[in-house]
DNA sequence: AAGGCATCCCCCGTTTAGAGGGATTTTGAC
DNA sequence: GTCAAAATCCCTCTAAACGGGGGATGCCTT
């Protein structure tokens, strides 16, 4: 009722099946009240566990699952592609209180439509959630800027701008002969510059200067 | 001249500098005098283009830019890197009314803190503003959508886990026998692991074998 | 029992990688 | 216009890696 542009693609029934998995009962609960309060949601289950919601899910058969990160037992981001195979029009949303990356990406890897923070407030997670039913993704900020940096090139790189060329196409396995067809000029011009980037980098290896460059986001 | 003091310090003045670029004037002026409808906004230039904008940009030392990805002359995304040059602080926020993939991650890549779509509704504009200001990210569903689809691996994938272990290394880049100690295995186990990889994968190269499995997801 | 998986073992010839020493020509900034 | 940096190309050398071929062995799951 709010913002009609969140709302044009499902017409048949206007009821989001949500489950939610979470193992603290009061945050739990509390999400489910208040989606409750909406008209716009049903809550088909709420369990503490990925174990416990295994056996209900199937029948369930919610459109968005909300699943937390950290869990007792099975971990939100093992469950995903679990839950994924079972129930492949899930469409999942992660709940985390850290935005620890390694877990954001591994969740973003197996298959997540959302990652948010639970400190979002409450009429943001039902408009991502609503985003997600439309086919939408849903990112808290956090998560966006971390998404973002992880794509940031370090515009302060050491290389010249053929030297990175170059060690981009070495990081993508290629050999010294083969990049060197593709950028038109001879396999000694390609030797040079590696060995250039070599010294620059301090390295003597293809994998240590694709780490090097990798972790410095020169590539 | 008259408002220097935003330059530096964010807390003590609340009000939130923006610069715009946007080419169709009508939505330029339609921005401007919605955020100046708003008290925590102040607009301290418009510009109907890159180049137009370039002379005046460093006096309005903008906190945010929001910068039209569809521009006539100097496209929104190549004018990303220039003005982080001159101006480091500012955090650009791209418009757009397509979701181009190209444009996406070319933007990311060059340092944008956001990116909208122009069908946005506009109190969430300002909310993303604010999210962006306050070192956070922005996005629009559609958006986080293919980035997150950029990131989701292909879970029918041909390889076995331990295939797809090795094959993710030899696309760092690790040599048959690295690979073979980080994995604790020997290094005729890695060749033959490579063998049956190229075999599955229909290839017979390092460089060909990483091509099919990103271009199939299934590293 | 069968099949997939992971592990390990040889053969062979060819290519590449890395390190060392150079030279030349564009290009761009001041 | 000058000067340095960047990009181009050249040569030799050894050791390592690569790709293809043929196998064999246990270990699970079905």
């Amino acid at each position: 009722m709010m913002y009609s542009a969140t709302s044009h693609t499902r017409p048949p029934d206007p009821l989001i099946n949500v489950c939610i998995i979470e193992d603290d009962e009061i945050i739990r609960k509390g999400y489910v009240s208040l989606l409750q309060a909406d008209p716009d949601f049903f809550i088909s289950g709420d369990y503490p566990s990925v174990e416990a919601s295994l056996k209900h899910l199937e029948a369930a058969c919610p459109d968005i699952l909300l699943l937390d990160i950290q869990l007792p037992g099975m971990k939100g981001v093992d469950a995903l592609p679990l839950i994924k195979k079972t129930l492949p029009q899930v469409r999942i949303i992660m709940l985390t209180v850290h935005e620890n990356p390694e877990f954001i990406f591994t969740a973003l890897k197996n298959g997540a439509s959302g990652y948010l923070t639970k400190n979002t407030n409450f009429s943001k997670i039902k408009d991502h959630i609503k985003e997600v039913v439309n086919g939408g993704g849903a990112m808290s900020a956090g998560i966006a800027l971390q998404v973002m940096q992880h794509f940031q090139k370090n515009l302060n790189t050491p290389l010249t701008k053929r030297e990175t060329e170059i060690l981009e196409r070495v990081a993508d396995g290629k050999s010294r002969s083969k990049i060197a067809a593709e950028l038109f000029i001879d396999l000694e011009t390609v030797k040079s510059h590696i060995k250039n980037i070599y010294h620059k980098l301090d390295v003597n290896s293809r994998d240590e200067a694709i780490k090097v460059a990798r972790e410095g986001r020169y590539i």
